[in-house]
RNA sequence: GGAGGGGUGGCCGAGCGGUCAAUGGCAGCAGACUGUAAAUCUGCCGACUUCGCGUCUACGAAGGUUCGAAUCCUUCCCCCUCCA
């Protein structure tokens, strides 16, 4: 295969791995930061590698509209293009057949988007999600699929996941195999086991890089969903990634590490930067808040983060409450700095086989809440 | 001195006889956000409150007209513009 994945370590279910893509290696478990249109936003590439992160999402979808995946080529490929040498995932676009519902139409063969930007036509099918991204020169390719929404009936679950599938056979039969790049393929099924059973069992037989497991974190909650990936993961090839598309809250990376997953991808860090959210060992924190007016402690006193080594909260409010560019910068770099010293916590807890210890100070910490007001 | 315009809830600003505790926006107080239509969105925002289309006090001040006034009239106070 063309993407190698090494498997360095175990404890119980969760694992400790590598996966050597053409431009550069990727530690896992591993949070990879969304850079939706070429960007993670409010971040600088060099900031973003600072907080730890080694790999970084591109998007399709966005991609496509603005600038062109052709443009993008032609300026000698995204990680050139956005000034970040390192490894690049793309999603497929799949993402937004779901969120762009009232904007699309879905056939069998593909989906015809109406651009929210200027209501312009696009045409994305397998074949094509899967150009674009090559064009891209992304290192790790999403399959296109279509992920499915929540709530959902058990009949409309399997059709929408044999639809998924029947494009992932395409896009595989499309994908141009080379050394250090890979293709993923996505588990669908909503929340029955049955129809993830199918779902694993196809995609592994037409054989990729790496499994994902896509439409969760849609509504469904925590509890099903680890009961989702309960089942889920044991039906995945062991030797390939397994990513967990689009989570998530840290609790829900650290209970899907400990069942088997390898790699993540949320909005929650970079959104909450721009929305005053913060992520924290203590919980979450919400700095628009009034009671952090004249608070001169940082933002998370254990963080080793440029936000929390020189300012306090009362400063982060006030950028946020002014509507400062640096707020948003500031707190984006917090939130994705702890995202990586979770990460960073939970491999090493794997390597020494210390995960259970790990999980549970993680867990008491976080449950112990924020600091006491002053 | 003359002519004209205006004073509305923390601020700006609609309303110009009833359906007005009074549109909007801002500020304020909270909440949401999970493969990014997101530096976004939602709720509350006179006082009291059993939180209810309940009571009270309210649209510069005081009187008046009217079944009924933020809206009409009179007087007063204060602002702004223009002309001398």
């Amino acid at each position: 295969m063309s993407l190698a994945f090494d498997l360095i370590g175990t404890d119980g279910l969760a694992r400790r791995g590598r996966v050597a893509t053409a431009h550069g290696t990727v530690e896992t478990p591993a949070f990879m930061p969304l850079g939706t249109g070429g960007t993670v936003k409010a971040m600088m590439p060099q900031s973003v590698r600072e907080t730890g992160a080694e790999i970084v999402l591109g998007n399709t979808f966005h991609l496509m509209l603005q600038p062109g995946a052709e443009r993008v080529a032609a300026l000698g490929g995204l990680h050139k293009f956005m000034d970040w040498p390192g490894p690049i995932l793309t999603d497929s676009g799949g993402f937004q057949v779901m969120s762009l519902k009232e904007l699309r139409k879905l056939d069998r063969d593909g989906v015809t988007f109406r651009s929210p930007r200027d209501g312009s036509q696009h045409r994305l099918t397998p074949e094509r999600s899967i150009n674009i991204q090559h064009l891209l020169d992304t290192d790790i390719t999403m399959s296109f699929d279509e992920c499915t929404a929540w709530p959902v009936e058990e009949a409309a679950a399997a059709r929408s996941m044999r639809l998924s599938m029947v494009w992932a056979e395409r896009g595989k039969r499309a994908f141009v195999q080379r050394p250090g790049y890979g293709l993923f393929g996505i588990v669908q099924g909503s929340v029955f086991p049955a129809l993830r059973a199918e779902s694993a069992k196809v995609l592994a037989d037409i054989g990729f890089d790496g499994y994902a497991i896509g439409g969760l974190a849609v509504g469904e909650g925590q509890e099903l969903m680890f009961k989702t990936l309960d089942t889920t993961i044991p039906l995945l090839p062991a030797d390939k990634p397994r990513y967990l598309m689009g989570v998530g809250r840290p609790a829900d990376i650290v209970g899907a590490v400990q069942r088997g997953v390898d790699m993540f991808d949320c909005v929650l860090p970079t959104r909450g930067g721009r929305t005053a959210q913060a992520f924290t060992r203590r919980g979450e924190l919400n700095l628009r808040n009034a009671r952090h007016r004249n608070d001169p402690r940082p933002v998370d006193e254990q963080c080793g983060c440029p936000a929390c080594q020189s300012h306090s909260r009362a400063y982060l409010h006030h950028l946020i409450r002014s509507e400062e560019i640096l707020g948003a910068m500031l707190l984006t770099w917090h939130n994705l700095h702890y995202y990586q010293d979770v990460m960073r916590g939970l491999r090493g807890a794997i390597e020494s086989n210390s995960l259970c210890h790990w999980i549970a100070a993680f867990e008491n910490e976080q449950d112990r809440g924020d600091l006491p007001e002053i």
